[in-house]
DNA sequence: TTTCTAATTAACCAAAAGGTTAAATAAAGT
DNA sequence: ACTTTATTTAACCTTTTGGTTAATTAGAAA
C-alpha cells in the first residue's frame, strides 16, 4: 500500500536524530561515521535513519571507496512548507482576532467567577 | 521520557487523516462526527486522531451538549515550518547549482552511454 | 593473502501506532 | 424513567519503529 511524499517526509522528520542528521548535513556530505559521531548510537540504528531518509528523499548516498558520503537533498521539504504554508494565517492570528478575544474573554471570566458556564464559541465568519 | 515539541509536530502531522481533519477545521469548527464522515473508518479511530493531534497542541475541544467541537490551533506548525525555513536555500538550489549541474550531466551521459561508470561528484565547496 | 576500516544486513526485541468491536459515559429528548 | 445521540474507553490485534548485538560485505592497506 503507497504512502504518499508527504506523510513519508513528515516521518521521516518526526525523529530527532534524523532531523539532527539533516542539520549536520547542510553543512556539507558527512560519512555515515561522521554522522554517528555526535549520537549514543550504535552505528546500525544511525544506518537505518540514513535509510529512513534516503527513501523519503531527503538524502543522497554516493560512494568514496568503503565510505557512503551522504549528502542533503532537500526537494521533499519544500512541499512540507507548502502545505504548512496554507495555515499560516492561523498560526499569524489576524484571522482569529475574534476567536482569541474570545477565548481570552472566557478565560477571564472563569477565573473571576468559576460557577456560570462560558457563552458558546461562535464558529468563525467567511472573510468579508 | 518527554518528546520535544517538533518532534510530536512532526509525528501528528504525519498521517493523512490527520492532516484531512486538520485542513477541514481550517473551514471552522467542527465536531467528532462531522469530521469522521468523510473517513472509511471508525469513530473510535477518529477519536484517537483527534487526541493525537490534541496532545500535540494542533486542536483544542470545547463542548456544546453532547458534542465536542474541535477547533484548529495552528500554533505549533509555526515551529516546524521556521524549522524547516532553515532548509530553504537548499531546495531553492541557488546554492547548490554546481551540484544540480553535475547531477543532470551525470544523468544525460548514463542515458548517452549507459557502459561508463559516472566521475565521482566533488563535495560542495564553501561560498567564496 | 591477511588485516583493518566503513558500512550494511540479519535476527531479535520492546514499545508505539493505527486500526477493530464492544461497552461505558454524558447529555438531551420523549 | 427510558431512549437516542455523541463521544470516549477498554481490550485486543497487527504492523511499524527504533533500538540492540553478531555476522557479513566491500574496499584499502599491509
Amino acid at each position: 500500500m503507497p504512502v504518499d511524499q508527504l506523510s513519508v517526509t513528515f516521518a521521516a522528520l518526526c525523529d530527532p536524530t534524523r532531523r539532527a542528521i539533516i542539520a549536520r548535513l547542510a553543512g556539507g556530505e558527512r560519512t555515515v561515521t561522521e554522522l554517528a559521531e555526535p549520537h549514543d548510537m550504535s552505528l546500525p540504528a544511525i544506518s537505518k535513519h540514513l535509510r529512513v531518509l534516503e527513501q523519503s528523499g531527503l538524502i543522497e548516498r554516493g560512494r568514496d571507496a568503503q565510505r557512503r558520503p551522504c549528502r542533503l537533498k532537500a526537494a521533499p521539504l519544500k512541499e512540507a512548507v507548502d502545505w504548512l504554508e496554507e495555515y499560516r494565517r492561523f498560526w499569524e492570528q489576524s484571522f482569529d482576532r475574534l476567536a482569541v478575544y474570545l477565548d481570552e474573554l472566557q478565560a477571564s471570566q472563569r477565573a473571576a467567577d468559576g460557577k456560570k458556564r462560558p457563552p458558546r464559541t461562535p464558529s468563525p465568519k467567511k472573510a468579508p
